[in-house]
DNA sequence: TGCGCGCCTTGATCAGGATCAAACGAAAGG
DNA sequence: CCTTTCGTTTGATCCTGATCAAGGCGCGCA
């Protein structure tokens, strides 16, 4: 692997792609400029381990761009993904100075961090980011609550099906086109697996299922074609109405 | 079934078994006074339903005991346990009206109401209940995390070790008496089942099992004597040391 | 005493996904 | 250009846990 030396990404904070859903969207202006001044950045290429479980880590971070994920390891190998860090993410636990999961960059990661003390203290001074990090936090839960569904109780193709729909969902964002939608799959056949509790072949073997079935294409590697979303979120085994939550 | 009336459970904070592991363990006396003038109990039979999911829910609750649990279930029927509610687990999320999972009390049950808008108010005007929620969704998020793990790794038979070495280890709790451990089982078979992405089958056959191999005893129903603990900690699957956390 | 009803156990069979194994295509590197 | 490597596909077979089907046990109740 080439190393290029890591790119930084020094900016400020008026004009940072996550300023207004990351932990210091609340923030006022006095806040914003304090946090300001104890952040610096932290780059990783695709592939690199941010944090090892069980390290001591001593900052807490942002995601700023690309993609990192949360993995529980057993003993003997078997892995399980417990999350799925996207721009805007937080990682790290006020409190805890061990991390519990391996976080791992699955594209090139640019992270803006905190030394964990003085954010600690910052938390504990202004009630914003204790706010905005809650309801992270409790988004956080309902995510890993609906994720507990789909390992415990639903089929691989519905597997593959929910992790397509909600990567499509998320990565069309805004274009709210209905009907076709075209994204780029960020993670390997492993990844998935690792995330949906399968094997990398059950996820091969689905995933051209669904493309036998029309419900897919994928022409280029990696990139994917939903030509009807309806059709997609069908497969899912989840309520057809999204599941509205208030 | 008899119907009881139900018994409420007045009384007051200072002598309430969970005043100092709920959300309101941090407060101060004015602010728990302020608690103690919105709450209000309210209480339900074993096999009652608390809430259904998609339903307006105008509060919040603390167990103050018994044991609920929270499910999900897909329009098949296919059902999956995503949290056991025990004495001081918080019920609810503040900022959002409607439930997004059935909440079913499996023992008799007394909780500890307060109204949505009053109690998020107060959550505005002062830190320390906020705080302590904080701390209470980040121990679940990791809960949560670790039954993915469960749910999308192990074996049936790791399953069920590790839902029992977890209840043994809460219900045996302070007296931490290695070796024998004795307690009751609060589920039923298609409860345990519903939690453990099983089939009830499944459950009772690996429970015989582990009966069978000398790892558990069960003759009285319900009742579960665990004569060597580190006996069932190495059917888990799971780190020998325990995986502390800091 | 007998009945009905939850809850649990046990047996027979099935099938979805894991496992083992081989090979392919594309990109990187010498 | 050839080789290596990584990610992926595909095939053959196996096995764990699901499914289908009875039957047992304890208990409340008429």
């Amino acid at each position: 692997m080439t190393l290029h030396p890591p790119k930084l990404a020094p900016q400020n904070c008026g004009d940072c792609p996550i300023r207004f859903r990351a932990v210091c969207s609340r923030t006022e202006p006095d806040e914003l400029a304090r946090l300001e001044d104890m952040k610096y950045y932290r780059s990783f290429q695709a592939g690199q381990t941010v944090i090892w479980s069980g390290d001591r880590m001593d900052f807490v971070a942002s995601v700023v761009t690309g993609i990192a994920t949360l993995t529980q390891t057993m003993e003997d190998g078997r892995r399980q993904m417990v999350g799925l860090l996207l721009p805007s993410d937080f990682v790290g636990r006020p409190g805890r100075s061990i991390a519990p999961y391996d976080v791992t960059a699955t594209t090139d990661l640019v992270m803006c961090c905190f030394r964990k003390k003085p954010f600690e203290e910052m938390m504990a001074a202004t009630p914003h980011v204790a706010q905005r990090l809650l309801e992270m936090t409790l988004d956080e839960l309902d995510a890993a609550r609906e994720w507990m569904l789909l390992l415990g109780r639903k089929t691989a193709r519905e597997k593959i099906a929910s992790l397509l729909a909600i990567i499509a969902r998320r990565d069309a964002g805004l274009k709210q086109r209905v009907g076709a939608v075209t994204f780029d799959l960020p993670l390997t056949r492993e990844e998935m697996a690792d995330y949906l509790g399968l094997t990398l072949e059950t996820v091969s073997r689905q995933m051209n299922a669904l493309k036998r079935d029309g419900v897919i294409s994928l022409h280029e590697r990696r990139r994917i074609v939903v030509p009807d979303f309806d059709l997609l979120s069908d497969e899912t085994g989840d309520d057809s109405d999204g599941g509205m939550l208030a």
